[in-house]
DNA sequence: GTCTATATGAAGATAGAC
DNA sequence: GTCTATCTTCATATAGAC
């Protein structure tokens, strides 16, 4: 009775599964390239390598699906952001290690589709939209608030001036801003790892000007 | 010979120009609310209040009508930009008026809708995007270059540590980064004045704080 | 130049065999 | 559950009268 031992799902069987995640994946590499209105079932079907009514069985409309792909790829982009971490010891250190990994995590050509497709079609699935707000920018302002605050701890720097919270946001988008700005307007051309450097090293050195504490900047 | 005096371009009349005019403002609506590839040609008709044929006879295709809808956006755009000025003396109020008026421009509904139109479909237009970000983001840099000239001439300030451009692409991002990601991410809620008075003034405070020279904060 | 009517193709979604 | 074949709707673009 070896083979009798299937799950207890209704619509679980291993074929099912494989076709599911292949529905998935060729939804996911057709909705990023093209976004939700230009792409069509018919080349996610092809990128799948499924029929047209394998699709619609799992899924009841391309609506759906994309809503499946974009909280995936919200998923994935969570898990990038909660991964950095750092062992530096100085917060100079700690804010260029965060910027750095940050900026590859952002600068990478799935993350602009997703920011892309998230943000194009934000007035159609606005949940969407705020969901990739939470796990996107807003999840790594809170690392970077928790790094700021054991800094702020050991009297390397103070906050009260805007509020740690403030303090992150300003940090996060003197990384992002020019960096993810000129990605999205130049699309395929993509910065040097020198320019990267370039980036996070100014916004690390003008952020730790800004709130060190009595004047030092080589925090 | 009054009536005469037609001008000599071959497709130039009253009447056409008008019509000309509605298509261009009903495409405008169209495509700002939806987009490229969810946009129709029917939707722009019956916005324009003429017929289907004569948007053709004055735009080739869809593409070509979106190129010049967007041409023109940028074009206001950049008269927003440019207008932007102050009289205000000290660098930090320079710097906190035209942030004021530059959250404006950015956050108005049009332009959020013309950044999600650009962004959106940059892969399929990409010189529309790379013009969107010199009229736009590159622009308001610029004129933000100019001032922190003029402050450094006066030794009020000292960018030697990253250079004036880095230096003003920093002051830019201070301000826009979080408020537009607000507002892309959450369509249809808008910051409040006072909200966005945060963001300035925190931003310039961050700013001057950071190049200041000799310590001096109360540029 | 402009309109009404339409050609032509492709989109999203389903029916029925296996 | 999956596929082939198809239905229906709607898209872009054009033809021909005025």
């Amino acid at each position: 009775m070896s083979e009798e031992a299937a799950p207890a799902s209704p619509t679980a069987s291993p074929v099912a599964d494989d076709k599911a995640a292949a529905v998935l994946a060729g939804a996911r590499t057709v909705f990023l390239s093209h976004g939700f209105s230009a792409a069509t079932t018919d080349m996610i079907q092809r990128a799948a390598g499924v029929s047209k009514a394998t699709v619609y069985a799992r899924y009841r409309t391309k609506e759906d699906l994309f809503r499946a792909v974009i909280e995936a790829e919200c998923s994935r982009h969570l898990a990038n952001v909660r991964a950095l971490e750092t062992r530096s010891r100085t917060l100079a250190d700690v804010l260029a290690a965060l910027g750095q990994a940050y900026l590859r995590v952002v600068l990478a050509p799935e993350a602009l589709a997703l920011f892309r497709a998230v943000v194009g079609e934000a007035p159609r699935f606005p949940e969407l939209a705020r969901h990739f707000y939470q796990v996107g920018p807003n999840g790594f302002q809170a690392i970077v608030a928790q790094h700021l605050d054991r800094a702020a701890a050991d009297a390397q720097v103070d906050f009260s001036l805007v509020g740690r919270d403030m303090a992150a946001s300003q940090f996060v988008n003197l990384v992002r801003g020019e960096a993810q700005m000129q990605c999205l307007t130049h699309p395929g051309s993509i910065p040097s790892q020198a320019q990267c450097d370039q980036w996070v090293a100014a916004a690390v050195g003008t952020f730790v000007r800004a709130f060190a504490r009595g004047g030092r900047a080589d925090l």
